[in-house]
DNA sequence: TTTATTTGCAACCGAATGGTTTCTTGTCTT
DNA sequence: AAGACAAGAAACCATTCGGTTGCAAATAAA
């Protein structure tokens, strides 16, 4: 199944190169493919990937396109990876539970003795 | 090129699901694959997958065998998103120069008047 | 108005992906 | 000891991925 999301874009190391190259600054497909051993069409397909991810947009500048992040893109990652420390937490919360009984317990041991 | 990263593992729906499923308690192959509408085999090709990318351990009792998470390896994407984050609030930090260098200008010209 | 530059698109290719079905191995149950 | 159950491995399949080469369109420069 076609899959088009930050998720997708992210699985691959020269996304997110590219990526990381945007974040300070657009850049035009040529430009971004002087930072890497592929072709600049390699490249365009990863740019059209992003673009269709909706993490890119572009801005053209006569014959030049200027491709720049959408960085709110980027926080349905950390909405997910809350949702994920979220879980976490509550397991811990349960072993505090299991480990809090197991202390009443032994209390309620020791008084009987 | 096969790729074995916590992105790649993240790249798929399913298997971040299984993630999700895991934060809270380890479990066994079938007891996840009764969350899924696929078989048995195939969540087990996404829990090789979880294994060799070191995002889960396993636990055998029996017949059984629990896979959990290792959580620390989610720590991989919160590291490149720090990354990302540094970057971003560079090409801000840049801008207020921009902004500062603007408005020093105009006193200037101010000045001069 | 030619010519060069920037870009995107299409066709192709080998490898990887995500699923299936079938089979084997190991461990409980009875 | 025999049958049921849990899990992994292998072979297969259609689709996607990540790359290539070649070409067409638009804009800039000569």
């Amino acid at each position: 199944m076609l899959r088009r999301d930050i998720f997708q874009v992210l699985a691959d190391p020269t996304r997110r190169a590219i990526i990381l190259l945007l974040a300070t600054q657009p850049m035009t497909p040529n430009a971004i493919a002087d930072h890497f051993d592929i072709t600049r069409q390699a490249v365009s397909k990863h740019i059209r990937l992003m673009t269709e991810s909706e993490l890119l947009n572009q801005n053209q500048k006569g014959r030049e396109i200027y491709y720049h992040l959408q960085t709110e893109k980027m926080e349905e990652i950390e909405k997910w990876l809350d949702q994920f420390r979220e879980l976490v937490a509550k397991r811990f919360e349960q072993l505090d539970q299991v480990l809090a009984t197991l202390k009443q317990k032994k209390n309620e041991k020791d008084s009987l003795i």
